[in-house]
RNA sequence: GCCCCCUUAGCUCAGUAGGAUAGAGCACAGGUUUCCUAAACCUGGGGCCGCAUGUUCGAAUCAUGCAGGGGGCACCA
């Protein structure tokens, strides 16, 4: 529908004898101001130096009879609003109950490749419910790109050398001498959780009391490397719980083995964009907007965690995506210009990353916060949430607010099977027209086929109102491909739903009209068409009933 | 001290490449069921878009300042 649009409004611009911008519609508050409106004649009331309202009239003129319209006028500062033809709302229905999701698809992307990483939690901990919202989040994000005509490969990061990794295994080798009862102390910033026990008795289930006569300088590396295994197989598994695959699992340690964190080191030396001062190495990220230089390699020969920060992301340069997406909990915004400087020294513009923050999630029962405290290790998992609330409901309801803005997540709420639950208001509306078309099936109304169907029996004003609903989906799948935001398809769905509730209940699809009741089923089909997708974009099952 | 994010209805939040009289859900008040799922629907009240100045024909949206909330500053990770 907006692509018939915009060809024509196009080329009338164009008969101006100007570029035509990028034309936006939106849909007007007001039904009476139309079914779409474009204030494409606003932006270019500068540029020709006339009022707006006289461009329009001019854009409006040169269309002349071309097109759908039943009508297109201009209004309010300059707005030029359309009114379709019944016969084409008619005709672009059965366009998308023929055509499917085919029908609002569009190649944005036009085969670009683009790189999501997000989750990469640290193996040392089971994932929590921010990771949950940046899980979620990326695995939206990734599906919407897909449909939107990129190449996307989701990628999770594994922190698996230096200081943590040390400390959850020395963690757990502290509770693995004082399992066996021998007085070991725990160490300061050590990992306090029960999981850090678990491991531990692990450890003594398949070797018994083998290490406890050695110290950690002895038994470390069997203890990091069985722990953070033992945590990344957790994490993998919650993951999977929650529906979310990976393409890729990159390791810290493999870009040392590789000499990956050389081949940046020295690829950025090149670039003369490092410099030695009191013993160490730094990175000259001041050249690039960054508050401060950053060190690479300390005084005492250790590398920084930006070191193959440095050569994680040159590699994800070199393997030439054309957009690079980090999504990262919003504690680490400070890390941006540092990472922006490493991909503009490598020369690549800094828009080529796109860094998404991920703001954190406050956990209420009953409009009351649950208590959460990581230094006694007690925190709400991923898991128990999952678990208690199911994964499709969590997922909806981190997606039902743009991801940085703070999250109040309600179980309580989250487990209301009623209206006040938005994932059980959509999920029911595709449930309840299935139950629709079982009901058509008894009545022996044959409900597969669309053709030689009246569509203008489809009149009421609730009808119409849906109709255009669906069309417009085109326009929220465009916006939100190109904006990166999965959210703007979780609103939508709830707007398409709070119309198909209504009807429902005002109009009857099944009645003794035959025609007419195949008509609505086709109706019913086509918002079933467009819940599925939107639901499938977010990950989230579309239940037949419920 | 410096940097980033947030502030919109009683609550939770949409809306920001400037555009029409600022929206939704919940809550609140009242109503609806001989009928395909009442797990639903209808009606209603509700706003200094944090404050101030500026840019503009036009600002919730842009700029500057201020206030409040959150996060971050390292040869930590």
């Amino acid at each position: 529908m907006i692509n018939d649009v915009r060809r024509i409004i196009v080329n009338a611009v164009k008969r101006l004898g100007i570029e035509a911008p990028f034309v936006e519609f939106e849909i007007p508050r007001e039904e009476k101001f139309g079914d779409l409106a474009t204030p494409v004649a606003m932006p270019l009331s500068k540029q020709l130096k006339r009022p707006p309202r006289s461009i329009a009239e001019d854009i409006v003129k040169l269309i002349g009879k071309e097109g759908p319209f039943e009508k297109i006028e201009i209004a309010g500062p300059g707005f030029i609003n359309i009114t379709f033809k019944g016969e084409y709302l008619c005709s672009e229905l059965k366009g998308l109950l023929s055509k499917k999701e085919g029908y609002f698809r569009q190649d944005l992307g036009n085969g670009r490749r683009i790189q999501i990483e997000f989750v990469s939690a640290n193996p040392t901990g089971p994932l929590h419910l921010g990771h949950g919202k940046g899980a979620a989040v990326g695995a939206a994000l990734s599906n919407l790109l897909t449909a939107g005509g990129y190449r996307v490969e989701k990628e999770y990061y594994i922190n698996d050398a230096g200081r943590q990794v040390r400390m959850l295994g020395l963690s757990v080798f502290a509770r693995y001498q004082q399992l066996l009862g021998i007085e070991y102390p725990f160490p300061e910033d050590g990992y306090r959780g029960d999981y850090i026990e678990d491991i531990a008795r692990k450890i003594i289930e398949l070797h018994g009391n083998r290490y406890s006569e050695m110290g950690f300088q002895e038994a470390g590396v069997f203890f990091i490397d069985f722990s953070y295994k033992a945590m990344l197989s957790d994490i993998d598994r919650d993951l999977k719980d929650f529906g979310i695959i990976f393409d890729s699992w990159q390791s810290e340690r493999d870009l040392y083995a590789r000499s990956e964190v050389e081949k940046a080191i020295n690829d950025l030396r090149s670039r003369g964009c490092l410099y030695e001062e009191n013993g160490a190495l730094w990175f000259r990220s001041t050249d690039f907007g960054d508050d401060k230089d950053r060190v690479i390699i300390k005084g005492d020969g250790e590398f920084t965690y930006f070191a193959s920060d440095i050569a994680y992301h040159r590699m994800k340069v070199e393997r030439g995506f054309d957009e690079i997406v980090d999504i990262w909990g919003a504690d680490h915004h400070g890390y941006i210009p540092r990472v922006r400087a490493v991909i503009q020294a490598l020369g690549h513009p800094a828009e080529h990353l796109k860094v998404l923050l991920v703001q954190m999630v406050t956990l209420l029962r009953g409009g009351k916060p649950v208590q959460m405290s990581k230094r006694a290790g007690e925190f709400v998992t991923l898991k128990e949430v999952i678990e208690e609330v199911g994964a499709d409901t969590t997922k909806f309801i981190f997606l039902t607010r743009r991801p940085d803005s703070h999250l109040e997540f309600d179980l309580e709420v989250a487990k209301e099977q009623s209206s006040e639950n938005p994932v059980f208001y959509v999920q029911y509306a595709n449930a309840r027209i299935n139950s629709i078309f079982a009901n058509a099936r008894e009545k022996g109304i044959e409900a597969g086929e669309f053709e030689g169907i009246d569509f203008n029996l489809l009149s009421t004003p609730e009808e119409l109102r849906i109709i255009k609903k669906l069309l417009a989906y085109t326009m929220t799948f465009e916006g939100a491909v190109i904006a990166h935001e999965p959210h703007r398809i979780t609103f939508y769905l709830q707007e398409l739903a709070g119309l198909f509730h209504p009807y429902y209940n005002r109009c009857r699809v099944i009645t003794d009209d035959k025609e007419l009741s195949r008509a609505r089923l086709a109706l019913c089909e086509a918002i079933r068409v467009v819940l599925k997708d939107g639901l499938s974009i977010l990950g989230i099952k579309a239940p037949e009933r419920m």
